[in-house]
DNA sequence: CTGAAAGCGCTTACAG
DNA sequence: CTGAAAGCGCTTACAG
């Protein structure tokens, strides 16, 4: 009956089909712990983020919803908002589940110990987002630098000469590699990347809309922003507005992943598609993979971004 | 030792913790599955609702994620997408896991059958934000009719009287809620709630902007417009941006939610406070009291909606 | 009070 | 090919 019920081969069609009317008949529920318990495979995926609320999870989350579901993976799904001990319970939970592997973005300062503990008993790991060095598990995330090179080369040549940087901290691989983009482009371009031009920190729309007063208090006044992601810079164009000025006019703002909301905002957002889809798409499919037996070697392909110009960015006001 | 483990009373502190330290040396792992095969308690909690990423809904989750963590209960988070059939899928897999509860914001057109099924294979369910008469489970959810009646009731003091209700359907229990509370408010203020300024559909920032040059065609130009929520509120006033207007002045909009959003919404968005908070704390507390064997009555206080006044309405313009 | 045994519901290797 | 038995790792009722 177990192997009817379970489509094997070994059974015929009709046979089959009278099992299985019968088990619906008397409201029979197949029980997964159980079969977990004799075969270690639990058809459960963990999947940990910082926050699933920020839509630039969200949107990875949905592609990876698509892909496990045409595998019949339940997926887990937890926020470890950057605290190392609540990514751990979770992966702790994932391992008294029996979940067969886990597709994280890391904690900030997440050791490699504990990617590798985790692999030691048995859960596969797979990242997005960002990178645990000496992990050696495949990673999937963007080219960042290029990508904040892409936006500043473009405010560059629109005539911006003065471009501030807000939003994104030091901490995580992607904070340094944008900023390093920005600060790249910047120099190649013969400008100054001053210090003072970095506003650090905002993440969130919320944490854009704060910046506005600081970043409009600038010594030497940036006529452009070069923001750390598409939340930032929206918050910031709202903050920009509330002050009396119009983005995309009298300041040229980017940001960054290109969310499905940069398309709408006021005015619509220069971003940089940062391929969300394309990251969720592979980091599942990779664990899917492992799952399977195969041997991943750790990839070091970035997913490379595309600068999407959009009415946000202009050509720098001439103040008479 | 499986009680020194479980912290039991029934083992000395000194030996416990000798066990304990024991078991992190050789990396015990304990076995969820196993112990919840026998126990027929899995600390698995479901949440299925139209989608996460809806911030509406993922203010809700955030609440419940924060009661269920202290009470160590894991839990499964799924989108339904108003499909049925993923809902009973995941349904299905909760009861396979012998997940202990599940919260819902039952897909449109949920039959209270599902329901009672779910409750009858000992699967306690708690519903939000939706109803599903014949259910007879605990609800957690706003007074829609209420609600909606606030913010009509806001616009017309300020002096509209051709006001447009945008975003919504009558596919559920809240949307027919929400469009009576606009019509009994208009009717009992002798105004005329006309059924071509209704547009109905659109839930999302995009459906609201997409609906823009359909609210600003509508014939006597409604001075106002009623949303069905805050992300319809922020799509059709970008969209009024876009067309040249100035939301809060030109036009009046007002939301429903009062998502974190809203307050940085350019204009800050005139909103109804829906208690997000407060119904996913309930949700989540009321199915806790359930597992501990408490029997809940289902309940009919709804949560009392609160009008937020910012600067998106206004008294209409008088044009000369 | 302690320790061995039974059993949760599956899957699979094995005997018939 | 079929059917009975063993065993996954727990918890708990029970014998000693």
């Amino acid at each position: 009956m177990s192997l009817a019920l379970r489509d094997s081969p070994l059974v015929a069609g009709t046979t089959r089909e009278r099992i299985k009317e019968h088990a619906r008949e008397i409201g029979y529920i197949y029980n997964r712990r159980a079969a977990s318990l004799r075969t270690s495979r639990s058809g459960i995926v963990g999947v940990v983020v910082h926050d699933i609320m920020n839509p630039f999870y969200a949107e990875i989350l949905r592609s990876i919803e698509h892909e496990l579901d045409r595998s019949r993976q339940t997926f887990l799904l937890s926020n470890h908002y950057d605290q190392l001990d609540k990514q751990r319970t979770f992966i702790d939970t994932l391992l008294q589940l029996g979940a067969d592997g886990v597709i994280m973005s890391p904690a900030i300062d997440t050791p490699a110990s504990d990617i590798l503990a985790a692999e030691g008993n048995g859960l596969p790991a797979v990242l997005i987002a960002r990178d645990v060095e000496g992990a050696h598990v495949p990673v999937f995330r963007g080219d960042d630098a290029y990508g904040t090179a892409l936006a500043t080369n473009h405010l560059i040549s629109l005539g911006h000469k003065r471009i501030a940087m807000i939003g994104g901290t030091d901490d995580t691989s992607t904070g340094r590699d944008r900023y390093h983009g920005y600060v790249n482009a910047m120099e190649a371009a013969g400008l100054e990347a001053r210090a003072s031009w970095r506003i650090p920190g905002p993440r969130t729309k919320q944490g854009g809309f704060e910046a506005a007063s600081h970043f409009l208090a600038l010594k030497d006044k940036p006529t452009a922003a070069c923001c750390w992601n598409d939340l930032v810079a929206i918050g910031l164009m709202n903050g920009i507005s509330r002050a009396g000025l119009t983005p995309g006019v009298d300041i040229s703002v980017t940001g960054y992943d290109d969310l499905e909301e940069a398309a709408i905002a006021t005015p619509a957002l220069t971003t940089v598609w940062n391929g969300q889809r394309e990251v969720g798409r592979r980091a599942a499919s990779a664990l899917l993979d492992k799952l399977n037996g195969q041997t991943l070697r750790p990839n070091e392909e970035l997913i490379r971004p595309e600068l999407h110009v959009r009415q946000s960015t202009a050509r720098p006001v001439v103040r008479l």
